[in-house]
DNA sequence: CCCTATAAATGGAACGTTCCAATAAATCAA
DNA sequence: TTGATTTATTGGAACGTTCCATTTATAGGG
């Protein structure tokens, strides 16, 4: 049933007996044009299968409805987490959100970002793949476009950022952990190549400063922010003349890798390790034993990159505050018991 | 020193001095032109900051370079994978994939598949959210583009698939579990409303029925798909009157959810009760107990799926071959230790 | 009844490309 | 030299919309 050449406005037109500027109209729901009118023109758009040609749409509009998402790594759920809390906003906005995978690939988002301007994209909500040239959107921002990173940002750029507190996180994170009695910290895995790095691992540094735990005493170890570099990570730690006794991880995975390192040497993470990770995705409460993580809300995140994209492209302005996001420290087992309130039952045992 | 109004192919043929239709045979490579004057063009595309308008270009060309995949659970790593499998192959292949999340939602998945048709897509691959109406793709096939279904199917459609043997798996799976010794064996989670389902559902009860497992032996047990579901089903099976001891889940969700539900009750998932999953998603691997499971290749069924669209598109035809994807077994502890193998160790010791 | 105000519908010129047909310039054969 | 051939370049007509400026139909006021 499908006529070769695909229906046009005009196509309708001549179905319904009016004008294609009657059509467009119609499309647009307008309320210049008189109700049965406009039902005849409907039934003739059912009629022939019409199927509406945005682009031809564009080439008069000034702005198009679509805005794209560049997600740095969608297998990670935490970023998927991100571009569905940023879809739903735009979902509601009536604006159509595309998502694209860089797969922490710089080259390969040069590419996906040419693709979506060249789509005409109204605007861009982009998480950074790890390795970003400083001038990578400078044609972006020349053009106009209006961008915000989320997640991620990068060291000199003037794009506005959503992004969670990470020193906070990670001082939270770690004072909890000295707090527990440890003397003797490690921080796990990330490399320097990322802002988030520096953040992070800024705060478990200043917390140990302002706690007193003495530069000696704290043991950095890049890696991989995967579950095998937080293995390395661990491997490398315990392999110390004198080892820490608990580890803030860059982020989960680390953690869970470093949970699964301590599994294979028969150490049990919160009793002979605490282990304290970043993110908090879903997968950290089902662990065993459940990981301690600093939540991040990313779909939270994703919710409030979207708003501020939206009020950029309405009012039609390239510049927007900076956003971080609240963190809090979940605390489950891989941190190891509270030793107070192990005391405190003994004595009343 | 961005110019107010975009810059369009005149203005780069004014820039350099020659004719639109120069510029234009330039950006398509063509080697019609003289070096030294695609040179000079190229320059001044440079300095006008240039971004070239595909909504104009398709306006005229026949196809479009982008295909739309529309995803019904992002946020499940394991169609997160199918997703990235697809990627790859439309990446290399200079096409650009856009996806697209319906979360579950045939509204969204509505809208979303109409968003991609006005966008002028040259394909679409689609896994369908649960509860697609028959005719959801109607107009997609009358308007003659292109589409596959990976992962799920729908009733009734002729449209092609590419999927896993679900079937098979859940047999191979069944088998493993009767060949351990167990004889009384329920299947968790899923609903009807799934062609898989009943694949996966109809595999179980046939590897029953050729190892002699009676009906009055097998307990079949819907739920969500989810941790949660998984965990139900397990409290429901357990409740019986005569339990089994062994259980076939839906997905890798399930089991999850219900090697949760048997650490609650401080059994032991693999000793105490056997789980098996299906997809052994990557957490499977590094569950604990490790997971049992069906795997199914997610990602190569995505680059499969990617390479039946490419051939669709090719060979301007709207009909494709299914393609069943291998699965395998991958067993580890979640099903328990081999019996034969105990007695075999006890009676050396 | 004509005149004006309002409502409904319409023609035509953009928008930024592609690509055919045509032109202009350079090369070659005789 | 002249015409034929090849090589580079170019104008102009699409493509499917939108939207402004008009036209046409309908109603109201006197």
């Amino acid at each position: 049933m499908a006529s070769r050449a695909k229906a046009t406005i005009l196509d309708i037109a001549r179905e319904a007996g009016v004008s294609k500027s009657t059509v467009s109209l119609v499309l647009q729901g307008s309320g210049l044009i008189r109700p049965e009118t406009a039902i005849k023109v409907r039934k003739a758009i059912e009629d022939v299968g019409y199927v509406y040609n945005r682009g031809a749409a564009n080439l008069r509009k000034a702005h198009s409805n679509v805005i794209g998402m560049v997600i740095n790594d969608l297998t990670n759920p935490f970023f998927a987490e991100l571009a569905v809390g940023m879809e739903r906003v735009f979902q509601a906005a009536g604006v159509v959100p595309f998502i694209a995978n860089t797969a922490e690939n710089p080259v390969r988002q040069e590419e996906v970002l040419k693709s979506l301007m060249e789509q005409g994209v109204a605007g861009l909500i982009v998480s950074p793949a790890r390795g970003t040239t400083p001038g990578a959107f400078r044609r972006i921002e020349t053009a106009g476009v209006p961008i915000v990173f989320a997640m991620r940002r990068l060291p000199d750029s003037r794009i506005p950022v959503i992004a969670p507190d990470n020193h906070r996180g990670a001082v939270l994170a770690t004072e909890h952990l000295i707090r527990k009695g440890h003397r003797r910290l490690a921080f796990f895995g990330g490399s320097s190549d990322l802002v988030v790095y520096h953040e992070r691992l800024g705060g478990f540094l200043e917390a140990c400063e302002t706690l007193g735990v003495p530069a000696a005493h704290r043991l950095v170890v890049e890696g991989e922010t995967s579950r095998k570099g937080g293995m390395a990570c661990l491997e490398t730690a315990l392999a110390a003349a004198e080892p820490p006794t608990a580890a803030l991880c860059f982020n989960d995975a680390v953690a869970f890798g470093a949970m699964l390192a301590l599994r294979r040497r028969n150490l049990e993470a919160g009793a002979d390790f605490a282990v304290v990770g970043f993110d908090d995705v879903a997968e950290a409460e089902h662990y065993s034993p459940a990981l301690t993580s600093v939540a991040v809300d990313s779909a939270g995140l994703g919710e409030r990159a979207a708003h501020v994209m939206l009020k950029m492209i309405q009012s039609r302005t390239t510049r927007a505050e900076d956003h971080v996001g609240a963190v809090n420290l979940v605390v489950r087992e891989s941190s190891g018991p509270d030793r107070n309130k192990q005391v405190g039952d003994a004595a009343w045992a």
